[in-house]
DNA sequence: ATATTTTGTTGTAAATTTACAACATTTAGT
DNA sequence: ACTAAATGTTGTAAATTTACAACAAAATAT
C-alpha cells in the first residue's frame, strides 16, 4: 500500500509543553531522531506510536494525526469560538 | 521499537455492514489478505492504514483501535445507558 | 562570544507491515 | 449434500518504519 502523506502537531504540542524530543523520545521509549523525523513529517508512524503520542499527551488521535493538512491551533479556536458564538 | 499488542473491532464492523473483507479492502486499497492479519491482530496496521479504515467506517479511530482489550460493544452499550441513567 | 543543548541531515541496518501466491478449512447458499 | 464464497494458514518478497551513528547547523544559556 503506497501510504499517503499525514499531518501532525508534534512539534507544536512538544513545544508547548516546553520538553525536548530526546525526553519525548525517553518517556514514549522511541528513539530521539524518530520524533525529529515524525515532526518533520518525512515518514508517518506506525499506530502503536502514534496511540503512545497521544496518550502521553492526553489527546484524541484526530486532534495530533491527520490525513488532512493541520491548521495552527490558533486557527482552529478562532473557529471554535465563531461556532459556539458571541462569548 | 518494540510494538505493543494492539486490539480492534474491524471484523465486528464490517460484519454489521455486511461487507467482506475482499469488499473492505478493495475500497480502502489494500490487499484483501491484509484485512485478514489484522482482524486476527496478527499484527498491527500502519497509521495511515488505521486512519482509512476509520474513515471508511466514519468512526473515531478510538473506537475501533485500542492499546488496551476492547470490550464486545453490547457492553459498551450497557455502561452508557448505566452512566446516563435510568431510560 | 562561546559553550552547550537542540535540531537537521545523511546513510545504513534491523524490524515491522504489506503484498501476493497457493492451498486448507470453514461458512453460507441452493 | 454439494457448490461457491469467505476465511485461515504458511511462506516469501517488497515497502515502510525505526534505530543508530556521525556530523552540521541552529538555538539557548551563561
Amino acid at each position: 500500500m503506497k501510504s499517503r502523506k499525514l499531518y501532525n502537531r508534534i512539534s507544536v504540542l512538544r513545544k508547548e509543553k516546553g520538553i525536548s524530543r530526546q525526553e519525548l523520545a525517553d518517556v514514549i521509549g522511541v528513539n530521539f531522531q524518530t520524533i525529529g523525523y515524525l515532526e518533520r513529517e518525512e515518514y508517518n508512524p506506525s499506530l502503536d506510536l502514534a496511540l503512545k503520542i497521544s496518550e502521553y499527551f492526553g489527546l484524541p488521535l484526530e486532534l495530533i494525526f491527520s490525513s488532512k493538512p493541520l491548521k495552527p491551533l490558533i486557527e482552529e479556536i478562532v473557529e471554535l469560538k465563531n461556532k459556539i458564538g458571541g462569548n
